[in-house]
DNA sequence: CTGAAAGCGCTTACAG
DNA sequence: CTGAAAGCGCTTACAG
């Protein structure tokens, strides 16, 4: 049973199958391939002859001969946030139909493990890229145009130059969040976030500017920590916000687990949401709803990307180039209870 | 750039390794893997050449001349349980030091869809495969035998002829959560179960078990749901046994998420727990220790278990056979105000 | 519409 | 300790 040494997989070949169907391996191979250049009953022969046999084919050698893979590559920052989990499957039930193999590389919101990652999975030869926003190493940037591998970048919207994008404006959201806390009456809005990356940023910013503009901007209620963004973190962070500025009355959080927590950590306070404060996250993770109070958040439509970017990127493999350059999805304010 | 129809990747090759350090391809192909026979100073030589022309090995190449690929196969039923993917997480961090490529095979808890994929990957010549638990087809299995492919099973444990496992006692755990609530006094003892897969059967059945012992048995109070878990269906199915037996006085759930869900519901309807009713849930998820009140759970050690169970393959692979057949990582009773 | 030849980039098995 | 030859199982490129 165990094949130390042996050079064979045991497994049937090519050449197995055509033998039986009794044409050329190349007419065998065709027809599993699905080439219509084949005559029709000699496809029936050959596909019965591959079932009879349980071939399967062999992936190690067509990429070999072809100097492609069947397999793309999907990276994304963590996949401890829901989020990705949601896009992931997604991508998936877009390219396992077509036989592509789904190959995910999770880098850490690590700059260098993306390059790492990159290098590495470029060796796959893989049919094209999906890869998480735009905020990348120059060497990968570089790898990834000299392979000539297609891209398309998920989350954030690009300009033309960056690429393929499917994703929706972060800069928006955060100012729709904003907008909506200034609507509720809200005077002294502060803003918690963890994590920090470059979508965070984003609406981060979305959120600032829209306050600046509105004359309600208060750096001291900004509390940004570059740790990971969970639960627990979430009720600190909101305590120690409520103890230096006791009158901060409207909390926009920059994901919803940050949000839960804070809402646990006022139910326990005994701090009224969202009469002495009210709270807004982001995402609309499935916990959100079910809270006490039920969590107002910003919905993004992350199931969408992962879809939408995967069709793109189908798209391109096919040779249709850019139909839509820079896909926005959009996002739903969902209002509940906590605002 | 695009190289449709070419046959190279255009990416260095071993044979240009091999020119530009002065040795044949052969020794420079040891050389690069580490293969102890050749001189020192040619390990340097070569090393200094592939990193000069940024060499990275084919992996389709290499699949194909020695039969075997550099990867490892992981099936999970589920990426949208935080349990996962927290194995997962164990298992990367295992094998990617070892230069071992983690494809992950996500079957959705459907028996057909793991056969399907274990007869995908095993297409690849994986090194060794990952499985959860032991239920499965029974072509499934015989595939995974005739393909003599390395197999760790994680979470449940096995018996020797069912080859090697990591785990701990689901039944154990059922009983443990049972004794439990007993302890605190409990009279009325619920079950809130959904998913039901194995694992799931195995707990409720070691909860059973003890209550039967206990003499505290009460089937009705049982109640089951194929919905996949999740927080809103933890928080309806408690709102249904309440409705049903008003008198359950202490509920066992058998993930998180239900209990999660169920401990917000009783915060909406005014049921005081533990008081009225006590609550102990399954796995200790992150947030399960933030709620109001926090929940009282079983820890399960998941990462180990994927730890351990890398470790284990690469230990068949290494050829030290059996060292633990079945390797009980146990649980963990961790209390809290729920209960 | 079909096939014989060559080759993809490695490693195995055998010599020396 | 090193290498020439052969081969892994496919597909490309070229004929016919």
């Amino acid at each position: 049973m165990t094949r130390i040494g042996s050079r064979t997989t045991g497994r049937p070949t090519l050449a197995e199958v055509a033998r039986l169907s009794g044409v050329s391996p190349i007419t065998a191979s065709r027809a599993l391939r699905g080439i219509s250049t084949v005559a029709p009953e000699l496809v029936e022969k050959v596909k019965q002859a591959a079932t009879t046999l349980g071939y399967v084919a062999n992936p190690a050698a067509r990429a070999l001969a072809s100097a492609q893979s069947e397999s793309i590559v999907v990276l994304i920052p963590s996949l401890s946030n829901q989020l990705f989990i949601e896009t992931l499957e997604a991508v998936h039930e877009v390219m396992r139909p077509r036989g592509l193999e789904v190959l995910i590389g999770n880098y850490h919101y690590d700059i260098a493990e993306e390059e790492n990652l990159i290098r590495n999975y470029l060796a796959y030869q893989p049919r094209g890229m999906l890869l998480t926003g735009f905020d990348r190493s120059d060497a990968a940037k570089q790898m990834l145009a000299a392979s000539g591998v297609p891209c398309v970048h998920m989350m954030e919207l690009g300009v033309q130059e960056q690429g393929m994008s499917v994703g929706f404006s972060q800069h928006q959201a955060g100012g729709a969040a904003a907008q909506h806390l200034l609507e509720r009456g809200c005077q002294r809005l502060g803003f918690i976030a963890a994590q920090l990356d470059p979508r965070v940023m984003q609406r981060a910013e979305g959120f600032r500017q829209a306050l600046v503009d509105a004359g309600r901007y208060a750096s001291e209620l900004q509390l940004l920590s570059s740790q990971p963004s969970s639960i627990g973190l979430g009720g600190e962070l909101f305590r120690q916000l409520l103890a230096q500025h006791a009158d901060v009355d409207g909390i926009f959080f920059c994901n919803d687990d940050l949000a839960q927590g804070a809402i646990l950590e006022a139910l326990r306070l005994g701090v009224k949401v969202p009469q002495q404060v009210a709270m807004v996250g982001f995402n609309d993770l499935p916990a959100s709803a079910h809270m006490v109070p039920r969590l107002t958040s910003i919905r993004t439509p992350r199931a969408a990307i992962g879809r939408c970017a995967a069709q793109a990127l189908l798209g391109l493999l096919d040779g249709k180039r850019g139909t839509v350059h820079n896909q926005d999805l959009g996002f739903e304010l969902v209002v509940r209870e906590s605002s």
